[in-house]
Order: C-alpha cells, then structure tokens, then sequence
DNA sequence: GGCACTCATGCGCACATGCGCATGAGAACG
DNA sequence: CGTTCTCATGCGCATGTGCGCATGAGTGCC
C-alpha cells in the first residue's frame, strides 16, 4: 500500500468531523483560544479540546500559551486551502441544486437539500 | 450548523480510507470493472464492492452495467481534484521530509516518514 | 433449464470514535 | 498558600465502521 495513501486517508479522517471543520473553519478568520472557539460552535470545552488534541497531533493545527489561555493557530495552509477547495466546489452543487429545486423563487432553499447530493443515482 | 459542514464532513468520511483512495487513485486512470480493482489493490470482491457502494451513495463514482461486469467510473472530477490536490501537497511534504532525514544519500527513504508527520509537536 | 461467472448483500464480530462527565494540571492573583 | 480561571485528560457508554465469510442476484453461454 502506498505510503501518500495511508498519510492523506489518516488526515482525511481527522478532517472528516462537522465539529472540527467548524473549528478549522474559526481558525480560519485567524487565531483563537480554546473558549472562544467552544462558545463559538456552541460546544462544550472538553469536547473542543479534544478535537483540537487529534487535530494538533495530524498537524493541522498549532498551540501556544498565553498567560492561561492557549490560542490555537491553522499550521497547514496548503492541506486547509484544498479542504476550502472542496468545500467551494460542495458550495456550487448546493447552490445550483437549490435553484433547481426552486427555480423561481430566490429564497434560500438549501436546506436539508444536502441529503438530495448523496446518494443521487439508485439505477 | 451549517450545511455546506455537515455534507463537506460527510464526503470526508467516505474519502478517509486508504482502500477507496486506492480505488479512487485506480479510476483516474479510466473506468475499471470490480474484478479488477480488487485484484489491483489485493483485497476481497465483496469488500471492494462495499466501498464502491459507499462511494457511489456519495456520488463520488458511477457504476454502468457491461454484460456481466459492471464498470466503474469517476464521477465529481472536482471533488477528486481537491483530492488529489491534497495528496500532491502531502507528497511534497514526504520528499521534503525525507531528504532532511538523509542530507546526503539519496535513496529513497520515505519509508514510514509519514509518521513523522503525524504528532511533530509534544511540546 | 443448468451451469459458470461477476457482482451485490446480509450477518456477525472485533475495533475505533465521539460524547458527556468528573477530575487533574498549570497559570495568574490576592 | 489558596482560590479562580482556562485548558487537558481519563473513564464509561452508546454508536459506527471495516472486514471476512457465506449467500443471493443478475447475466451470458451451452
């Protein structure tokens, strides 16, 4: 088995969490601390630790003390810009299904339509 | 939580198992039947067939009836794209991380450096 | 129809993962 | 030193996942 494989497969999974891509998508806007980042996606602190434990060890993300809070830093640019790659082309399909959905009415009508982009073909 | 999230975590999901990346990375190459892709990567009819179908609920590939076989075939080149984009980023991060690991001799000794790429930080 | 071939599906088990919860660890302040 | 604040860690449980294995389903050929 390829060695790329099984390194891209393990930070897919670590990527492949709402909650931590929630995170990610935080640290995105720039650095923050563990409490902020909690109250943010409404998340218990424990939890966001956690999260932020397995994404430190892919090393996705990077720690640092101040005082005694611990701010917590994007360390990957390249793996997270073609995370935020993916993430736009999904944003498309969203989109352009919504307007399928309701092509006269402009009101945003994405919703739950995300379901209707997996398992599209049951032949 | 946003939607674009939850599905983005979704297809991850799918995406963060070395078996389909091996799978995905045969069907770059053109559309293949299932025989073959198991033999391709040393594994199981009914388990390649499983992870075919999980792709395919995820609209990731496609699948076409020829005869008695039944072809394979990527299906979001997009999506694939962000992927592999992914992995040419972790390649890089391999060779790099390799060369420093031997300055001088210049084998090919990417072997298990992926590890190393795993928890670089203790702090 | 019977047979061979290719693929899909169901089942059971071992294993990993995420979460809440309580608690430990470290730093600032009096 | 004791308290408070912020974060990390350990534990137990429910849930999900991957795999092997046997078997069903669909097709082509005689």
């Amino acid at each position: 088995m390829d060695e790329i494989t099984i390194l891209q497969a393990e930070i897919l999974k670590v990527l492949a969490s709402p909650r931590r891509l929630e995170i990610l998508h935080q640290l995105a806007a720039g650095s923050m601390e563990v409490g902020r980042l909690a109250t943010g996606i409404n998340a218990s602190q424990p939890n966001v630790s956690q999260h932020l434990a397995v994404m430190r060890a892919a090393g996705l993300v990077e720690a640092e003390r101040d005082g005694r809070e611990v701010r917590y830093r994007l360390a990957d640019p390249d793996v997270i810009r073609a995370c935020d790659l993916m993430r736009q082309v999904l944003g498309r399909r969203l989109t352009r299904l919504g307007e399928l959905a309701t092509p006269t009415r402009g009101t945003a009508t994405t919703t739950r339509a995300a379901s209707r982009l997996l398992a599209p073909s049951v032949r």
